[in-house]
DNA sequence: ATATTTACTTTGTCAGACATAGTACGACAG
DNA sequence: CTGTCGTACTATGTCTGACAAAGTAAATAT
């Protein structure tokens, strides 16, 4: 099975979660699900790296915390939700335009097909 | 300027290096060089990210090194050469794969066009 | 003669991911 | 009404890869 190692996903965690604040805001088990729904069960953030992404992104002014009653009528748990910030809008920009570069330059040394490769003349 | 933050390049330095091996071996500065066209200037490793680079493939068992005189006659300062191991064409392929899985995660939570993104509904 | 390029090594720092563990509330089953 | 499960976190500490700063030294260009 094919895994996607922290090394590459390594600073786009924040990308994926500004990506679905932008949708309004949520909160870190929501967020945890839609990461591992949109991405089809292929990438499971881990719960240490959303938390400590969160204080990181809002100590970077990307996001807004605040507590709420999972209801309107004060029923529940309270949460801790998080809410996107015009800062946090203009890094994603960024973070996207990034992106397109660097897959650029990575599929430059990528093989799309890399069965056939083989090392006969080194 | 976009730049490639050193977060998401993470761990595909060791990539680049073994795509560059797989046409036969090279060293430090060559490889660093090549990185760099092949990349159309978009990319620049780091010295220090490099030679430790080499130190963790070998110790893997990616890469070979042999030291040898620049040309045939034994003209020139020595260098350290790396070659791709057998191990290193299979991690290599690895990586391909991966990349694509990760391409595929990561295009979920990225917008093509961000210019026309606001906030305007939080 | 010396400045630049080539070809490294050494040391130490930092940030993000993550393992481990623990807390605590609410819902629901038996 | 008790125990288990799912939800919703916090605290602490470790590891790894990237990289800054600095130094060494041979070869080559000026």
């Amino acid at each position: 099975m094919v895994q996607i190692s922290s090394d590459i996903i390594r600073g786009y965690n924040d990308t994926m979660i500004l990506n679905i604040l932008m949708k309004g805001p949520s909160y870190g088990y929501q967020i945890s699900k839609e990461i591992k729904t949109i991405s089809d069960e292929k990438y499971v953030i881990k719960e240490t790296t959303l938390y400590s992404a969160f204080t990181r992104i809002e100590k970077n002014g990307y996001i807004e915390s605040f507590v709420a009653n999972p209801d309107p009528e004060g029923n529940g748990k309270k949460r801790t939700y998080y809410r996107i910030t015009e800062a946090g809008l203009e890094y994603y920009k960024s973070k996207c335009e990034e992106w397109e570069l660097t897959k650029e330059v990575v599929e430059k040394f990528i093989e799309e097909n890399p069965d056939s490769l083989t090392l006969d003349d080194n």
